[in-house]
DNA sequence: TAGATTGTTAATCGATTAACAATC
DNA sequence: TAGATTGTTAATCGATTAACAATC
C-alpha cells in the first residue's frame, strides 16, 4: 500500500508512533483507524488515508492494523538504517537539554560531542557527551567528517558558529539560536524560532 | 488592504515580526517582500500575499513596506492590546532556557511564573521569574486566570501536568515534553517534538 | 525612462472529506 | 448474515503559485 506519503502524513507519524507504543504497552494487538482518530483528535478518514499510505500490509476489516507491523513501518520511514553523527555548539541550558534528551536518537541522529567557548563548561560531561573548547570545533568536524551541526548558542554568536560549521564541511545545520542564518545552497538548514512558535500558539488561542 | 487574513498567514505573523524587529534594529526603514522571503525561506509571492492582507497601507513599488507601519499592523493583529500570561512547568534545562529567552515576550506572551517539583529548584529565580512548588500550580492558575501553560517537564510527567493545567482552566498549552498529549476539544494545544524536527532535518539531508 | 516591486485575478496544487463498494 | 472497517475514487476546500498590469 506504501507510496506517496505526503508531508503532512509524515508530520503525523510521531503522533501515531507514540500512541501505538502506548497502547502496545497496555497490551493491545490491533489498532483501527476509528480508535486512533478518537484518541488523537483526528478525523477517522484522515487516519485511514495516512495508514493506507504508510502500512506495508492491508488492514483487516473489523479489526484494524496489527500494531507491531505498523510500528515497524513507521519507524522504517522515520529512520532509514544508519544514524547520522552531529556536533552541538553551545552547551548552555538549551544545549544541555538536547544533550540529555534521549528522544533525539530515535530520529536517526546522534550527538557525538558538544562545544562551548566558556572555560567553565569545557571539560564537563553533559548527557554522556564531553564539552570541548569551541576552538577545536573545526578540526573535530573535519577529521570525523561530521554531517550535522546543531547551533544552540546565543543569537549574537550564531552567525559565526554557522560559518565555522560550514567551513568545516558540515552538510546540514539545525539552528535553534532564534536568529536567521544564511548558508550556501548546498547546505541544508532548518531553523526553529521557539518564540515564534509560542506566538503561533497564542494566535491560535486568540482566534477562538 | 486588510480583509480575510487566513489562518496560515496569521501563523506566519510571529516570523515576520521577529525578522522585522531585527532589521529595524539594524537601521532598516523599509522591507520588501523579496527581502523578507529570502531571509525567512519563504516564497516571495507568499510573503507578498501575506503582507497585502495584513498591511493597513499599500507597499511602495521599488521600496517595499515601511517597517514601522508593518510592525504596528502585525502587532495590532497579534495582540489586541493585552499580553497573554503564561506559566511554565518544569524548570530544568529547557525550561530555564525559555525563562532566560527574552525573545518570547515579543510574541505576545509573558511567562509570569515557573513551577517545579524539585525542592532544590523551588525558591530559585530564573530569568527574573520565581520557581514555585508544583503543588501550587493549580491554585495559582485558577486565581490569576492564567490562559497559557508551557510544559517543559520530562516526558513521563507531562500527561499529569497537562491534566493539572486543563483542570486549572488553562486555555492553551505549549507542549515541549516530546510526548503526545490529549486535551479537551476547547483547549488549544501546540506540540514541539524537537527530536522529530531534528529527524526532519536529517531526512532532508539524506534526500540530497 | 527602465527596473523593481506592488496588488489582483486566475490556475494549480495538495490535503481533507465524502461516498461507496469490498472484505472479514 | 449484519456490522464494522477497510481501500479507492471523486468532490471539496484552502493555500500556494503563476501571470500580468499598475506604480513609483
Amino acid at each position: 500500500m506504501n507510496q506517496n506519503i505526503t508531508k503532512k502524513t509524515k508530520q503525523r507519524l510521531p503522533l501515531y508512533l507514540s500512541y501505538l507504543k502506548g497502547i502496545k504497552e497496555a497490551g493491545a494487538k490491533y489498532a483501527s483507524s476509528p480508535d486512533i482518530a478518537r484518541a488523537l483528535n483526528l478525523k477517522e478518514i484522515l487516519v485511514r488515508k495516512d495508514l493506507a499510505s504508510v502500512s506495508s500490509v492491508s488492514g483487516r476489516p473489523k479489526k484494524g492494523f496489527e500494531i507491531d507491523v505498523l510500528l515497524d513501518d513507521i519507524a522504517g520511514i522515520m529512520m532509514p538504517g544508519d544514524i547520522l553523527e552531529a556536533v552541538l555548539v553551545g552547551a548552555g541550558n538549551l544545549g544541555s537539554a538536547l544533550l540529555k534528551n534521549e528522544g533525539l536518537e530515535e530520529c536517526g541522529v546522534r550527538i557525538v560531542a558538544a562545544f562551548d567557548n566558556d572555560p567553565g563548561r569545557v571539560g564537563e560531561e553533559i548527557g554522556g557527551r564531553m564539552v570541548f573548547d569551541a576552538k577545536r570545533l573545526r578540526i573535530f568536524c573535519e577529521n570525523l567528517k561530521i554531517p550535522i551541526g546543531i547551533i544552540t548558542v546565543p543569537a549574537v554568536h550564531a552567525p559565526l558558529v554557522c560559518e565555522e560549521l560550514v567551513n568545516a564541511g558540515v552538510g546540514a545545520i539545525w539552528n535553534l539560536s532564534g536568529v536567521h542564518l544564511e548558508v550556501p545552497g548546498d547546505v541544508v538548514l532548518r531553523e526553529e524560532n521557539l518564540g515564534a512558535y509560542l506566538g503561533m500558539l497564542a494566535m491560535e488561542y486568540r482566534g477562538k
